[in-house]
This record gives C-alpha cells, structure tokens and sequence, in this order.
RNA sequence: GGGGUGGUAGUUAAGUUGGUUAUAACGCCGGCCUGUCACGCCGGAGGCCGCGGGUUCAAGUCCCGUCCACCCCGCCA
C-alpha cells in the first residue's frame, strides 16, 4: 500500500493555506510550478487549484529550530526523520515543471522579509518533511501562467495544460457558480428541472441542424436539437406550469468570437404569464447571479429590482441596433424628416432619398432609405488618418459606400468636407441646431437603406467609443448596464415582398395589433423581448401564440398554407389544439453571460473544451473521416468532395 | 461563399533592395550557488523558415497554388 494518499492523506490545498495555520503539520497534493534551486536548498512553488503555495526543502537544520515550543514538539523524533528530509531534498534537486508530487511538513512563517504580498500564501511556507514522486511530465509546449501570448491554436491542441492557468480555473469555477446558481434560483421559484430530447426532427428555416443518420431507419435522419423551442411549450401544455433546464444546443453555422456549435442555454418557460412575470423572474435570477459570482451589486444600480426598457423601434432609432451598449450616450440622429423639410438641403445624395418620400409613402415603421447622423466629439481630438481608419474599418459592412464627414467650425460653418460647397445654409444650421453640436465637433452622416445606415453608424459608435477609452477594447471595465428590448415587428419583408416571420411563427401579436395583420403587417409589432447586457445580447423570448385563430391569420400573412403547416410543426399545432394554457418564456445564452461576467472576451475562455474558428477539436482531431463500413451500417454513402 | 491578418527553434518574435554559418528572449539540458519567489551566474543543445510548385547563378525573402490559425461579412428560430 502506498504510504501518501492511502496512509498519508491530503490535509489542505496548496492555495488556501494561511497565517492561521503556522505550526500546523499539513500534507499538500499538486504540480511544481517553479523550482528555485540554491544546492542544499531548494524552493518549489506547488500548485493546485486553489493557487500556490512554497515548499522549502532544506536537510541543514534541525527540527528543535523549526519546532519550537510548539505542540508538535512531542511527536517531533517521529516527524523528523533526517533521512526522509534528505531524501526528499534530493527528490526536490530532480523535480521540473508540472511534474506531481505530495508532501508532509509544517507550516512556518516566512520571516518578516522573506514576505511575497503577491501570494495569497506570501506570508508562510512549508518546510518539508517527506516527499513523494507521483509523476514525471514533459516539458510542456508554454508555461503555466497567467499572462501567456501563445497561440490559441497551441493552448487548444494542449488543452489540458491551458486549463491548469489561473484564469482558465477562475472562469470555469465562475461557470459552476452560475449553474449552481440557476438551479438553485429557479428550483426555489417553482421551476421543475425537465430535460428535452437532443435527437429531434429537422425543420426548416432557422439555424442549420447538425444530421445524424439512423441506423435503423435507413435514409432517415435526426436532427440535433438546435434548441428545446417546441418541446418546452408543449411541456406547458402538459401543465407542468414552469420549466427550466440548462441544456445543450447545436448550430451548424459559421463560428464568431461568441458563437461555437455546441453551446449551453438557461431555457426557461411558463404558463399562464405575462411578459411582466418573465422579466421579474429574470431580473431575480441575474441578481442572485450577480452576487453570487461576486460580481457587482445590482441592488445598488437598479435599486427597484427592475431592469430599463426600451422598445425596438426606440432602440434601432438612438443606437442603430437591438443590442445597444449602454455604458456610454454617443447616440444616433435621425435627419430623414429633416431633410425632407428642406428637399435635400442641397445634397445630391440625400435629395435622391427624399425624393423618394414625395408621394406621402414616409413612414418610420418601414422606410427603405434614411438620412442619419453620428457626432464624434471635439474633446475625442482625432487625427485624420484616425477618422479615416475609422471609415476603413467599416467597409467591411456589405453595401457601405463611404462616411461623409464635416467639422463644424466657428459660426456653424461645416469644414474639411466635400458637404460644404453644396450644403444650403437653411438646413446645414438646422442640422447643427438638431445634433446640438459645438466647435470641433466631427459630424458623420449615412444616406441609404435603414439596414447599411444602422449598421455603419452603429459601428462607429461603438469603434469611437473604444478609441477614446470611454469603454475597455473588451471586458466590461467595471460597469454593467442590463436592458430589456422589447416588442420588435413579428414580420419582416423579404426583398421579393413577401413576409417572413422576424424570429419565429408562434410569438403572439401585441394585443393591439391584431387587427393590423390583415390590413398593414409591417406594423404588427410582438411579444418578443431581448435582455442585452453591455451590448450584447445575453438572452431572448417571447410570448406565445397560443390561440389557433390568430395562428392561423400569422400563416396566413406568411402565406404558409394549411397543409404546409400541418406538415413542418403538426404535432405543435394539434398541442395548441388540445387545450394550451397562455405561455412564453426566455432562453439565456450561459456560455455568454458566463464570458461577460468573467470580463472576458472570447466564448472559448468560459467553455472547457471548445472548437476553432472551423469548427475542428484540434486536440482530439474531431471530426474525422470513418470507416466505410461504419458509412454502410448508417446507410450513408459519402459524396467525393470537389 | 466572400474579405482581411498571420504561419521562422518547444514558445513568442526579428530577419534590410534576393547574397557567406538564419538572430534574440523565454523555455530546455549540464554545472555552480542556503532565502529565493520571473532567483542568479557559467556553459550547451535545439531549425523541412507551414506544405507543393515556379522564377533565379542564388529564395525565409519574389510569383502561383494549397493547408492551417485568428478577425470580420454573409449566415446565426
């Protein structure tokens, strides 16, 4: 029998030893992170996961020195054996990193200069009794350390050794509290854990399905659940009243920054509720989340318990986008009515626009082309080659074809810009009085369709914020803002002017609306509701539709016929049929409020073993090619790639 | 599907208008060292310059192709 781990048990971790335990006799598990060789003395810093601790080796001294008066005193012959120390001194000599090992000894002080405030264990040391080889290790391909510039591709293929790193282990520990968090939250607020299939039907439209052949159906095929959308309402239909579960979701679609194929969802629905109950089970669950990760004290930012909200439409308007970051103003102007006030005001390319609103079609539900406005202020004192990197960078939107910039100098006067030869001095000042600009301001205007103007000035918004420093490059820099947007249009118009549902069929109708479904869709707006935290999109629901008549008048608009419908979601629509209670619900993104708590800024940071950029596991080197027998037994023939 | 950036020692990078033996830091190996904590000092090893082809007397460097990684657009109920 071995003599550490079944005679000689762990006592602490190597991290969480303090002052409080000097003297006490501790046996310490985990990996040598440095070694420090002195010849006749040796220092190693052991890690474990709670941190570092040192571990001195030193055979040139006697136990009387280290023991002093002491409780241990009486057991100190037993204790010290000289030719253990000595062994282990030797053992200590041969040791390198990430080799394992344990130890026995006693817990000392450093002496007041020896003092590291860097540690959490700087103030004491373990000086070694006996010691034990667990394993050797190769040298591993970059250091465990915090601040490391390895490659990503590196640290992924070795996984195993990057989760060692500190801020891997506070991220995924960061990771436990959430779950353990939700589970707790929301068990105690009435919500039964029921888990849903991950093997499902494919349907159409939405986000591509990951296949998976069936052996004993040949030809037919599962789809991986790319979420639990359909079986959770039927899970209210069966009355189980209030569900949530922490579940896996896949995605076959291009990987981002905070996209991965396989990701976790906090789902959550409920019956016989309105978007009010959602949000207020929500605002509860984020404020336990918050304190129990430590995180930054909500109470005191939103001290009615409730997050702000904003509707859609607001939203797109002052910031371009569904998910505006509210760490900062720098908001968006609208100048389209304006500019049709004064016909163009003398610009070409804005006159081309309000041309187009002459015949009294302007609305601002739907307008296809828009005149907008983005101030960059005087104090953010940017170079030229600044502002043009600026506009640079936002070519990558497709359809942007240029930033029209003015400076606004004394008297109003625009400068440096090719607006001022043509601007009519009527709307150049009522623009200035509208934006409310001073000197040195740097005006930024897009002319053309809603989707390119929104997209680029929203951008740019977010760019100049960074460049000035009002918000970190990423992570959160101490400052959380949550908001609710809500009610955005059900329908959106495809470009051959048919209807498309916006997220999807079954999100209820805003109540005051449902008239407008035969008469004007566009303006049909919906129960649907996102929570955006510092401008990303950490979760999203809606309300259900659960009235078949109104269902039936949503296909219609979509023009999905009765037996079309039967055949993508049959089992959805008799459920609905068979007596639903009023429901909806939420699904939370785990993987990304995990990222941003942590303030970091890659998904791949919080999730153990995630894919690159092309979805590989360039660890295990999934996925592969298999044997062609395997292909035969799922009936699957392999087309020769091109 | 498209655009951008990159690939040189175990790691991170430098490498000039194409020109002798491809540099450095850290890491690694050996030696010395009893209060270090990114220990220090001395010495040493380590390279298919992503891969394939081309131009040239000569290619890490120029050209073509290809693979891989990262970032973005499209896509993402």
């Amino acid at each position: 029998m071995a003599r550490f781990i079944d005679e000689i048990r762990r006592t602490h971790y190597c991290g969480e030893l303090r002052a409080a335990d000097l003297g006490k006799e501790v046996v310490l598990f985990g990996w040598v992170a440095h070694r420090r060789d002195f010849g006749g003395c040796v220092f190693i810093d052991l890690r474990d996961r709670e941190g570092l601790a040192q571990i001195v080796f030193d055979a040139d001294y006697t136990p009387g020195e280290v023991l002093r008066p002491n409780a241990l005193g009486t057991r100190g012959e037993a204790f010290w054996n000289m030719s253990q120390v000595k062994a282990a001194l030797a053992l200590a000599e041969g040791v390198r990193r990430e080799w394992v090992i344990g130890i026995r000894g006693v817990v000392v002080h450093r002496g007041e200069k020896n003092v590291n405030p860097r540690l959490g264990t700087g103030e004491i040391e373990v000086r070694v009794a006996e010691a034990v080889l667990f394993n050797r290790a190769e040298t591993p391909a970059f250091s465990v350390e915090d601040d490391i510039q390895t490659d990503e591709d590196i640290r992924l293929k070795y996984r195993y050794i990057d989760l060692r790193r500190a801020p891997l282990q506070r991220n995924l520990r960061m990771r436990h509290e959430v779950n353990q968090t939700v589970r707790q939250y929301l068990s105690d607020q009435g919500a039964l854990e029921l888990e849903t299939p991950i093997l499902c039907k494919y349907t159409p439209g939405g986000a591509r399905n990951f296949l998976v052949p069936s052996r004993l159906n040949a030809g037919k095929f599962y789809a991986l659940a790319e979420s639990p959308q359909l079986f959770k309402q039927l899970f209210m239909m069966s009355g189980f009243d209030k569900y949530f579960q922490i579940v896996k979701c896949f995605r076959d679609e291009d990987l981002r920054l905070d996209r991965q194929p396989e990701f976790t969802q906090i789902d959550i629905e409920m019956s016989f509720v309105s978007q009010d109950d959602v949000f207020r089970l929500l605002e509860g669950l984020l404020f336990r989340i918050f304190e129990k990760t430590g995180t930054a004290d909500l109470k005191a930012l939103y001290p009615s318990g409730a997050f702000p909200r904003m509707s859609f439409a607001e939203s797109v308007n002052r910031f371009g986008n569904d998910k505006p970051d509210l760490r900062f103003g720098l908001e968006l102007c609208d100048l389209t009515a304006l500019s049709i006030e004064h016909d163009g005001g003398g610009l070409a390319l804005v006159k081309a626009i309000t041309d187009r609103y002459k015949d009294g079609t302007y609305r601002l539900e739907v307008p296809a082309e828009i005149v907008k406005a983005f101030v960059i202020p005087a104090s953010a004192n940017f170079s030229r080659p600044q502002l043009e990197a600026f506009e640079k960078s936002l070519r990558e939107i497709k359809g942007f074809k240029g930033l029209a910039r003015a400076k606004l100098a004394d008297g109003g006067a625009w400068t440096q810009s090719p607006l001022t030869k043509s601007v009519t001095d009527a709307f150049r000042l009522a623009v200035n009085a509208k934006l409310g600009v001073q000197d040195g301001d740097i005006l930024c205007f897009q002319f053309g369709t809603t989707d390119v103007v929104n997209a680029a000035l929203s951008k740019l918004r977010i760019d100049v914020a960074k460049k000035t420093g009002v918000i970190p490059e990423s992570g959160h820099g101490g400052k959380w803002e949550l908001l609710w947007v809500v009610n955005p249009p059900l329908f959106e118009q495809n470009e051959d002017g048919s209807w498309a549902a916006a997220h999807h069929a079954f999100t209820r109708p805003i109540d005051e609306h449902l008239e407008l479904l035969s008469t004007d869709p566009a303006r049909v707006l919906c129960y649907r509701y996102d929570l955006v935290l510092n401008g990303f999109e950490i979760g999203g629901g809606s309300i259900r539709l659960h009235d078949p008549d109104v269902q039936q008048k949503v296909f219609s608009v979509l023009g999905i016929e009765a037996a079309a419908a039967q055949e993508m979601f049959g089992f959805l629509l008799e459920a609905l049929r068979s007596g639903a209670p009023p429901h909806g619900g939420i699904a939370i993104g785990m993987d990304r409020l995990t990222m941003l708590l942590s303030g970091g800024a890659t998904l791949r940071d919080v999730i153990p073993f995630p894919k690159t950029n092309q979805g590989l596991d360039t660890m295990s080197g999934a996925p592969v090619f298999v044997d062609p027998k395997q292909l035969d037994e799922l009936h699957v023939a392999v087309a020769p790639t091109k």
